[in-house]
DNA sequence: CCGAATATACTCATTCAGAGTATAAAGGAG
DNA sequence: CTCCTTTATACTCTGAATGAGTATATTCGG
């Protein structure tokens, strides 16, 4: 086989928000993530991973983003034939009412895999232990022992900095390295949170970081719930891929501030407390929205 | 030959800022990016490419991120073997004083490519002959023609609300329908800009996108300029990337904000008006830039 | 009719971004 | 030597956005 070949496969991290809880779709209940080699009937990466999500799940992707692209020597087949395999990892966001008929079926939570990330209800008591482990690690660094203290303490907020969100990916690696995680073989007893086949919760790992990234400065919140929803609704959406509780009246002044939504003229119909209106997204600011976010100081000339 | 089986090739996006003008490495004087086969001598992606780079420039690369996979059919190849070409494209980011030394080599401004998005000097001029192209394009789109309009006046800044220096890529690909750029085969007489071979403008574009957009919130700019500079040099890099000219007390007020460099003690020996202090860049803040930027409203409880 | 629960509306202080002005230090022209 | 041009650096003023907290509406279940 001549170089430069490889056998190529597409992965899809699918997300939901449900009842308040951020959910993977996955496969073989929760041990991997969905995963096909790439076809070639399919024109484009983009419309045949969109097709063959669709196919398979029967839910309507909104949106869908190319996540990254891994390639390792492929562990299961001949050594030595100069073929490897490349993995090609989207994010696809589904709305939550699509979901609502799928019954019990593969969505799974996502921090089952990684419990240490939901700070909703504070702290999670696992990181006291998480930070022992690392800081035994540290020490066993040998030269680079400064090294490792640093990257931990920055992404796990040793220093009591701030918990940095964004930092999913830092977080897994680092107790990847540290053998916290079974993926790594893990060291004594069962590793931190629910693993997953080959390295399909690193792929994870790079979704949620995406995602967190993201709802910052674009309104992809709008593209998991349903079409008209409440503000509450919105906001714990907020607060589920984040794994952070949100300021409510800084959150809505932020939204409509920003005039990404419009009321629907309706009353949401739950039981407790005073009535929500209803309100929908204004895909005509996808755009305008664009526009903003620039934080270069430009000159008037 | 089984079905997922591609060939595989790297494409770099190599960029360098000299004497305030953007650069990017190129092969054929100016005819494509550097490429090549993704080779089973390499680890992974990223390793791989680095050294492939490093060999083949001679430059050592600072920053690499990984842009965009794209598969296409490939076009020179048998039809109908189900094999198909996978692009793997990266961007790096080389200092100016490894430049230097090498003569008048493959680096070629990235205006050339990109004539309509420079605005350092104001608005150019060939924006309004391609405006008028993309209004007979806009006319002749029968039942697309609103959305046609929409698209090109959102990204060309038809309607006055400014100029986005972002949307790099989604003016290249409304050209590219329009055919207004030579790789799509040009309506009449020589397309704008210097044109590339096989989708290699795109990717650029892809590249230049990406980076003015990372301007904005890392600091990048740091791995373009020598170790020491002073800030109109840093400005100037600023100002060459994003094609727009920047207000000077407040680029240095956010630069000096954020403290993210530090006076080496030293005074450029440059020859006109007063003479400027060097800077160095405080790797230390590079970790603490990271914890900032968060724009939820986050609750104290 | 009261209180728990939720929704919605303001307030106040601080920081930050946009825009412009003022002063300092060099070299060159006369 | 003095003035003028050029670049560097330091402030000011204003308005917008953000962080944090308080106050007022509605509903329902007792």
């Amino acid at each position: 086989m001549p170089t430069g070949f490889a056998q190529a496969e597409l992965i899809a991290v699918l997300v939901a928000v449900t009842t308040g809880q951020p959910r993977v779709m996955t496969i073989e209940r929760g041990g991997g993530l969905p995963s096909g080699n790439l076809e070639s009937s399919h024109h484009s990466l983009q419309a045949g991973l969109r097709s063959w999500v669709e196919d398979q799940t029967h839910h309507p992707v909104g949106y869908l983003e190319q996540l990254y692209t891994f390639a390792d020597r492929g562990r299961g087949m001949d050594a030595g034939i100069g073929a490897r395999r490349i993995s090609i990892s989207y994010l696809g966001l589904v709305q939550e009412q699509s979901v609502a008929g799928a019954d019990q079926s593969e969505w799974h939570g996502w921090y089952e895999y990684f419990p240490w990330e939901d700070h909703r209800e504070g702290r999670p008591d696992m990181l006291g232990q998480i930070t022992r482990h690392l800081h035994d690690w540290a020490e066993g660094g040998g030269a680079s022992r400064a090294e490792r203290l640093r990257r931990a303490s920055f992404a796990f907020d040793l220093d009591g900095r701030g918990w940095n969100e964004d930092l999913v990916l830092q977080r897994y690696e680092l107790m990847y390295e540290a053998r916290l995680v079974d993926e790594a073989g893990s060291l004594q007893g069962p590793g931190f949170g629910r693993p997953m086949m080959a390295d399909h919760r690193r792929i994870l790992a790079t979704g949620i970081a995406r995602l967190r990234a993201k709802i910052k400065y674009q309104p992809v919140m709008f593209e998991l719930v349903p079409d008209s929803f409440t503000l509450l609704q919105l906001q714990q959406t907020a607060e589920a891929l984040s794994g952070l509780r949100l300021h409510k009246p800084n959150f809505r002044r932020q939204i409509d501030q920003h005039a990404l939504i419009e009321e629907t003229g309706e009353i949401a119909q739950e039981t407790r407390g005073r009535p929500a209106k209803l309100f929908r997204y204004r895909r005509a600011v996808l755009e305008a929205r664009a526009l903003a976010g620039s934080r270069l100081p430009l000159s008037r000339d």
